[in-house]
DNA sequence: GGCCTACATTGATATTCTTCGATGCAAGCT
DNA sequence: AGCTTGCATCGAAGAATATCAATGTAGGCC
């Protein structure tokens, strides 16, 4: 049952330092398409709330069952966005008896905050006043 | 021509501590909403080698007659996909001359990681043997 | 003015996504 | 075994999205 997520993003460095960055470099063509995907999957309300619900919950992970009531939305709806965020690597899932519990990666959520991050100290270009023409 | 950015997320705090986190306490349908818009303009290949190679570029802007010949895509929908970028806030143009040049808002990417970055010395649930259910 | 270049907008089409009801499957209970 | 609950999967309908060719617009140049 956990076994389709994405393996994203290149290299899984333990340093944290991470890979290149979104904004320091161009990203290669096979680099986006990934990047996309969990990008994507955080492209929905519906889905981002489920992701604020279940990283946030004291203990770590939350059934299904506390999930699915707090939409006005069907229970192969709910289902369906759980697993859009499984396969982006964002959760993943147990079932443990009749119920089914879901927790955050928190690995994922880190390497896209980081992939989001400055370098720090940047020049910051506020306007376009003095820079000069490349073409 | 810059008038069109969502103002998304609440304040603007300039602590940079910023607002609740995605991680930290379930998001209202509100913020879901809006928040889903910037992530969703996040969510395609062709928006994500836009924004990294507007990002990266020394000097902070690009001219999109530099953008439109990387990409196999017609210039209409460069066009449009730039014209998304820009209402998700992550992005701003100005025409100059002939040309059109277009930079990083990098507020709106250093709200992102910071939305998705946990509160630091999370406890880390690893595994879920010994929660106990709330329901 | 007339023409050309750079970019945006429009309108159409193919695909993808969200959502639902119906159904399937797993586990507990009697 | 049969029944019930919790959740996933299937198949279909409507909405949203990506893409293009055609057209519009703004600015430079003759």
């Amino acid at each position: 049952m956990s076994k389709q997520e994405l393996v994203v993003l290149g290299r899984t460095d333990e340093t944290g330092a991470c890979c290149p960055g979104l904004l320091t470099a161009p990203l290669d063509e096979g680099q986006s398409v990934e990047l996309a995907k969990v990008f994507k999957a955080l492209g929905d309300p519906v889905r981002l709330r489920l992701l604020s619900m279940i990283a946030s919950r004291a203990g770590g992970e939350v059934c299904v069952c506390d999930l699915t009531p707090a939409f006005d939305l069907s229970q192969p709806t709910i289902s369906h966005h759980l697993k859009l965020l499984r396969q982006a690597g964002l959760i993943d899932c147990e079932r443990r008896g009749t119920w089914v519990y879901y927790w955050l990666l928190p690995e994922m959520t880190d390497r896209l905050a980081g992939i989001l991050t400055r370098p720090a100290g940047e020049p910051l270009p506020v306007a376009a006043e003095t820079a000069e023409v490349t073409g």
